[in-house]
DNA sequence: GTTTTTGCAAATGATTTGCATGGAT
DNA sequence: ATCCATGCAAATCATTTGCAAAAAC
């Protein structure tokens, strides 16, 4: 067992969870595969190493792994919801023809909204930029 | 009829499409209503005025306005896609737990993201912010 | 008259729910 | 032994598609 899976399992139980197979691989997953994945690719993946895992307990677990700051997600706007196994702050370009989704690196302050959104008494925990447009790749043949 | 609709049409025919009262039906309720829509609600409110309307062209229409800049999709992460009414540049507040989405109005710069993503080589065309949490109500009964 | 839009119905795709079994503590 | 988590199947919800009839140009 990894480092991260132990770090897992405390996370798991200071919440009064329980850790499980199933919780262990789909995390290994979201965790190897990197970048930006959908709950029908962690379930494909999965599969494979753990046979008979389900859907909804892919969901259940990726739902989990966001409350234990492990993955965010990707408001993609349209059709699955994406999650990001970057955890950390980052943005998000998203291409309006072919859904492709690609981080984005830079030194943008989210100060100025998140102070806009306390004032309206709301408890933001995060922000991230989404950019819609055209991939490269759909731009060029577009 | 509004001048919008006037400007509506002339802005439907410059790109070879045709003026239908269905379209005009349902770019007024987006205007009126104002805020935050869904297919749905629309197609609630725009049967009451034009009995018949069907959802697919509710859809079909709702995606035609977003290509003339008339209103902008918000990237709401989970279930339907939602659509404001206002055009111009703002962010958003998403509530984790309701779904509720409020108006972020602030002087937030989003040309260093814009630039990131143009050195991947996409066409960016729109950029705001997404914050998530929890909004007042929800935060209140904790 | 020609081409675009519409409406209907059905298909699709993603996510969730209910409930009994199995497993972690 | 207790309670949480899983698996299965089915339900739900949002959105899209195919095609013939109607309408705008």
């Amino acid at each position: 067992m990894e480092a991260t899976d132990t770090a897992l399992s405390a996370a798991l139980r200071a919440r009064g969870g329980r850790v499980t197979p199933q919780r262990l691989a789909i995390a290994r997953v979201v965790r190897e595969t990197g970048g930006h994945v959908t709950a029908e690719a962690v379930f494909g993946q999965v599969s494979e190493r753990l046979p008979g895992v389900s859907l909804p307990t892919v969901y259940a677990t990726l739902e989990l792994l966001e409350q234990l700051g492990q993955v965010r997600r990707v408001p993609a706007g349209s059709g699955a919801v994406v999650f990001d196994s970057r955890a950390e702050a980052h943005d998000h370009f998203i291409c309006r023809r072919c859904g492709a989704i690609a981080d984005l690196d830079s030194a943008a302050d989210h100060t100025p909204v998140l102070d806009a959104a306390s004032a309206l008494g709301c408890r933001a925990d995060d922000a991230q930029v989404i950019v819609s447009g055209l991939c490269a790749a759909c731009a060029a043949d577009g």
